[in-house]
DNA sequence: TTCCTATTGACAACCGTTGTCAATAGTGAT
DNA sequence: ATCACTATTGACAACGGTTGTCAATAGGAA
């Protein structure tokens, strides 16, 4: 399985790679799209989830939204304002006080956490 | 607004409410469909959210994967087997050894982490 | 019973994403 | 350069989960 170099992934990864708004397929799309017009949504997809695979992004499943892109693979967290959309960067350390930390941090007021966590159950 | 007691209504919340195996909608209709036929999904849809809003069922919205509704109201993780979809809860307390807790715990081995807050942010 | 309107069920549409497949374009060998 | 091979692309359609729409139905107070 040989691998190529094609202008639509070099952009899509240099954009992506280089980008700090966790932006999502469509946001990838249409600033790619300027320099390389007849790039379809559908490479942007392929190549960003090929990325995401190899450990050179990260995909971020949002709820109810569009997946996100990011180039910062440190482990942290993400807060999405329920208002207007903006996506932000959270890194913590320990969960205890949490709540009054990011509020401190950044001014956000959390109305709702869901975690799910992904793993193999005993039978697996 | 006046409020009624469907049939529909009531055999969803009945059903929901005392259900420990965090259903789907589909799971919900599938079940309800045996003693009201002619129910809908869509009115599934509509009860289980409006059962959500009114703080009865907790709605979850998991990546990739269509939402469920817990009657379990106090705070809790869940974890998804990315092997054969089992979906269960997990009460934790401290962040810091969650991991191996949850290992201890339910024997999963967490392959990710998810966490997407919600909430408004400073200019909301 | 009657009237009002909340709720329903049928249906279509939505969004984000992936499947399919013939056409295209990297890449390594000649 | 040219070739042949096949990974990648772009078109298009389809998917799954959920919500919009709207005329028909059915709660519930008078």
């Amino acid at each position: 399985m040989e691998r190529r170099n094609t202008r639509q992934l070099e952009a899509i990864r240099s954009y992506a790679e280089h980008s700090k708004s966790h932006p999502t397929a469509e946001d990838v799309y249409r600033e790619i799209v300027k320099t390389i017009p007849d790039i379809s949504l559908r490479t942007v997809y392929r190549n960003l989830n090929k990325l995401s695979e190899e450990g050179i992004l990260r995909k971020i499943q949002v709820p109810n939204g569009p997946d996100r892109f990011d180039s910062t693979l440190e482990p942290h967290q993400h807060i999405l304002c329920t208002e207007c959309g903006e996506f932000i960067d959270v890194f913590m350390n320990n969960e205890e006080r949490l709540l009054e930390e990011i509020k401190d941090l950044c001014g956000y007021e959390i109305t709702g956490i869901d975690v799910v966590y992904r793993g193999r159950c005993p039978k697996h």
